[in-house]
DNA sequence: CAAGCAAAACAAATCAGATTTAATATTCGG
DNA sequence: CCGAATATTAAATCTGATTTGTTTTGCTTG
């Protein structure tokens, strides 16, 4: 899982993220947590002073913000904070920071409803196209849902749940699923992390993950996408009934 | 329709759109397109020289090819071309330049995908969220579906077909399925433009419309999300026999 | 000859200053 | 009061210099 969502926040050996790249965050979180809300207007030479840094390395970081939706660049003008409507919330340091921010709960909540449409398809087309090693990935992180639900190892579970989910839209074979490997990853981790859930796992859902793994495996989509639909609806109730 | 697909495309009145944004736009073409195929490695003074532009406006188109993933800057090696497996396939951008390349067909074929999985979603949630403009809008559009369907006007009946489906992403609440709104579109269009279309629309279909719209406005979820998901099936059913 | 280390080379990253351009505000003439 | 000419503002672009991180080269040493 190569995670692009972490692209801004992971810290590889010591390595310095680039003058540009730390001011494109940092202006990118405040506009997205409200911070500098819509209609402000910025100047360059007002951020290169706040920031430390020369036009270019802003100039460029609002290049970005602006290819983003974020910000609107205009002579005269200055450089705008745009509403959120016009930001391309599918990007994933949009997403990163909606979910770093206060705005994490309604972030959680659309990637969440987006899931429960693109999943059942996902494993449609997964029968169709997944390879024998992704359907070995598959069943072996099943495997993993059920010693860990049974040991009680929440992180674990999670683990295992996020590989199975992102392998599945990996094999559908349909490039823009697959990206969404990442956010399913978090709306999962949302579900364990935050809201309420199980402290231990429903076997009934392991089960229904294996019947997604044993439908892709013989190629019936159709029984693929239910038993999908029928994992969804099962969080659903999950978190309805916490204490179950 | 604030359409963003179009924005790197749309010639306002004789308004010169940006040097910057003109470099964006042709190498962004270049790699999708894999006229610079993956592992290319580009220098910044060989674009510059190329575009007859200065450095900053390259490197700023370079910085946010970068954040789109088409592209990596490297010290010391140039800025190298990435393969399709890192792009942000659900950039406005990348996606207006594979369907204006080669890999239109694949890119339909994809988004065809994500749409039959969304749409239904957002029927759901357009039945507890739309307003009674919104629902208007939307049976509004169903009788102009009915009307160009009789008269042939394939190119009007597209746009109250786009009109609808805009609109029902658009209620549906969540901002991540409102944004797919121009794409679906796209789909849309590509039906009628280039795929095989009966050159009169079914009525059937024009009456499945009025089904999602009649469920949005009476609040009956599930019967949205049905009736959506026939209009899809009924598209599929449409594409494999296009004689009837 | 192999391994390890220092130096050179390379291209991006950053900085700094000047000039150009487009949008807005102001002023002036009617 | 209105419209055209003008001034102003801040981004957009250009240019050259400097810095920094990587990679390769070449030298030294065992």
């Amino acid at each position: 899982m190569t995670s692009v969502l972490w692209q801004a926040v992971a810290v590889p050996p010591a390595r310095r993220p680039a003058l540009h790249s730390s001011v494109l965050d940092t202006i990118g979180r405040q506009v997205v947590s409200g911070e500098l809300p819509p209609g402000t207007v910025l100047r360059i030479d007002q951020l290169d002073e706040r920031h430390g840094v020369s036009r270019s390395v802003v100039r460029e970081a609002v290049r970005v913000l602006d290819s983003m939706g974020l910000v609107e660049a205009r002579k005269r003008l200055g450089v705008r904070v745009l509403p959120s409507s016009s930001w391309n919330v599918f990007d994933p340091r949009v997403i990163r920071w909606r979910l770093d921010g206060p705005g994490r709960e309604q972030q959680l909540l659309s990637l969440g409803e987006v899931r429960r449409g693109i999943e059942p398809v996902a494993a449609e087309l997964a029968a169709a196209h997944a390879s024998p090693e992704q359907c070995g990935v598959m069943v072996g992180a099943v495997v993993q849902m059920a010693v860990h639900a049974k040991s009680g190892d929440l992180e674990a579970y999670l683990r295992a749940d996020q590989l199975f989910h992102a392998t599945l839209l990996a094999a559908s074979g349909n490039e823009m699923l697959a990206a969404l490997g990442d956010v399913v990853g978090e709306v999962l981790a949302g579900r364990t992390h935050h809201d309420l859930m199980p402290s231990t796992p429903n076997p009934i859902a392991v089960r229904l993950h294996g019947d997604v793994a044993e439908a892709v495996q013989s190629g019936d989509g159709g029984a693929a996408a239910a038993a999908m639909q029928a994992i969804i609806a099962e969080a659903s109730d999950a978190l309805r009934e916490p204490g179950a």
